[in-house]
DNA sequence: GTGGTCTAGACCACT
DNA sequence: GTGGTCTAGACCACA
């Protein structure tokens, strides 16, 4: 699974992981019933302390996205991808609103929002490359 | 001037502020040479604490927005219109890069997205430019 | 607040928490829009680390019982009575039902089972003098 | 021997494992000298791991509730009946104390406690003392 | 002052 | 091996 974190970035580290974890699960990189990294594993991988690892887990788990077999580690619900799916796509929606909302407090009219948009969706390829987040924590180590 | 601040969102009380009255200056409800009101005044109208109200005042000040007349008050400055538009937009801007980011790496396609966009604009009409009561009722500072 | 903690108990600290200030705003101790104390004289108070009382915190903020404002501190909620008390008497519910079934199941019939809850009922008196959690470490330190 | 274990409980494996043997042994559904199935056997049986149900039928031993003729097996101790029913009810009486400590705590007066545990009483009703299918075609261990 | 995040490391129980 | 809990202490943003 590849994980992208960036210790820089506003928002906290274990929420990126929890978002990560989803959008993986929800573009069906990961599939029910399967195991996600151990904690250690996962800290080893992107260079985090388990602790924060561990607390992005329980969210998982506290959302049902995962659940826990005692000793043997966290597996994907069997019911996770469409869950994780519209628990992201519900973020991402409140997110998109309030942005809309903000922009047309700022003065943007509805033509002036379509161009920006459009531009935004052009200038962000589809599908970029992945990148290991070991890689990316190499390029921005804090 | 009309602000709105919920103390609930993520985002901090001072820089909601500090949006705010960018966006009401970008939007032209307040024009270059006006005074903002105090930070007395605006924090009795928000009941918020006035040193939140101050780190915004002088958040704004850093950016150029408003300055200070010495035992005055704060205005507008003449240039604050085109700067708040653009140090908005910029903002805005990286949002909506980022946003449109994360919704790819959770596995939506551009069409998706398009459509998303496209069903939030609709459901939230723009905001109409008549100003509110409490606009129009705007008070001197101090 | 009285807020009784066994670090030496089976369950763990933090929930011992968790329940300790439902009970309190479910028997009436605390009032809605009451603070409840910050994380660090809770944890000075209980002698506990203050990661400790926060984890517990979160988690009371998470089931709707208190609400944080930043800077501010932790205020119960206004509707947090009934659901403490809701919360709490579910919790303890389903205690009770795991009880009877073990209990029936270890072979013990109705009339036995009620004659051990009798007796139970008596020899624990209906309101034990309050001892603070201080108190309970000092005597138990692990 | 009819063992229900839930994996998703908060209870561990092994003790759920323990607690059952205890209870068939109390309740007379296996009797003093009978052989308990295999740790490959039970394993099997309850799709565990043959280390859990190892661990737990070392705990029985220990207790004595069960002992080891090698080469053949794990025995119920002669003395097991009395005992395992002596062992259980002094656990069932603990978590009953606890209990009632507890929902006092959480503001609950006796009569309301005795007319929760009443209800209770009613809705799970006792088990029908006829041995169920799995049980009655009890296997001989190894 | 407040809570939130993160790191570091120890210990534990379970499988 | 696994996750969970707890301690300790640092740093930060916010009010």
């Amino acid at each position: 699974m590849m994980i992208r974190v960036d210790p820089g970035a506003s928002a906290p580290v274990f929420q990126q992981i929890v978002n990560e974890v989803k959008s993986a699960i929800a573009r069906g990189a990961i599939m029910p019933g399967e195991a996600i990294p151990s904690v250690r594993q996962m800290a080893a991988d992107t260079l985090l302390n388990p602790n924060t690892v561990a607390k992005a887990y329980r969210e998982l788990e506290r959302e049902g996205i995962v659940y826990t077999r005692r000793g043997l580690g966290l597996f994907v619900a069997e019911r996770a991808g469409p869950l994780a799916r519209s628990r992201r796509r519900e973020e991402l929606d409140d997110r998109l609103r309030r942005f809309i909302a903000e922009a047309r407090r700022a003065g943007m009219t509805t033509a002036e929002l379509r161009a920006r948009i459009e531009s935004a969706l052009r200038e962000t390829p589809p599908e970029s490359p992945a990148r290991t987040a070991a890689e990316s924590l190499r390029r921005a180590p804090r």
